[in-house]
DNA sequence: AAAACGGGGGC
DNA sequence: GCCCCAGTTTT
């Protein structure tokens, strides 16, 4: 697989856009948005910031007044706790501003690599590329790489495309994820990239036999 | 390494 | 009604 014919389909397929860059909210979206999918987490965030706007006031809101309006997103409790906690740190130990580094995303409840990284690339436009389930299995797939591990998957992806192209490709392989290259159930016969996939020739393979 | 967290949507 | 899902933390 070509990275420059990956590229190139995936900016005709799936154009870019993201909705806000605003680092707070960028963070709180993301944390909404784990394990839950696209148009859940934009009801659960639309929700919650026409009720708050500030981490001054998500951190002074009582946790069941979070609960409520985050609910379409899922896993409610846990993220309501999680994002008062976040907000409450951001105030007392980083003077009200989201941190910009790798390690101090990390320190935050509920923030592990991937969102990390959304964080970094989103709202402060850093050379992060944000590695999830799709990202670690299409990736597999089609021959970009072969790690076990999506830590793994990121280090490789990162040394194989050209940074130009790091901040899409998460939204972008996510969305292709979800409509073609499924975790079970492929859509192959209908991809556009099925001649150039390796797991397209070994699914072949195996049929013949 | 596996379990737990969860409402919403596909089937 | 059953099963899966843009992760992370805990056991």
């Amino acid at each position: 697989m070509k990275v420059s014919k990956l590229v190139s389909f995936l900016n005709s397929k799936y154009p870019f856009k993201i909705s806000s860059r605003e680092p707070f909210k960028v963070l709180i979206s993301t944390i909404l948005s784990q394990r839950t999918r696209d148009e859940n987490t934009e009801i659960a965030s639309s929700n919650l910031f026409s009720k708050y706007t500030t981490p001054q006031a998500i951190a002074d809101a009582r946790l069941e007044d979070i609960e409520s309006p985050i609910k379409p997103a899922g896993f409610y409790r846990v993220k309501a706790r999680r994002i008062r906690e976040i907000s409450r740190i951001i105030l007392r130990r980083f003077n009200g501003r989201v941190p910009s580094s790798f390690e101090e995303l990390l320190t935050l409840p509920g923030v592990g690599r991937k969102t990390a990284n959304c964080v970094l690339v989103f709202a402060y436009g850093k050379d992060a590329l944000p590695v999830d389930t799709h990202v670690h299995r299409i990736s597999n797939r089609l021959g970009l790489v072969s790690s076990r591990t999506p830590h793994q998957t990121e280090a490789k992806l990162k040394s194989v495309i050209p940074k130009r192209h790091w901040k899409p490709i998460n939204a972008q392989l996510v969305q292709f994820g979800r409509e073609i290259c499924r975790p079970i159930n492929p859509q192959c016969s209908i991809c556009g990239l099925n001649a150039l996939c390796q797991f397209r020739k070994k699914r072949l393979q195996i049929k013949q036999k």
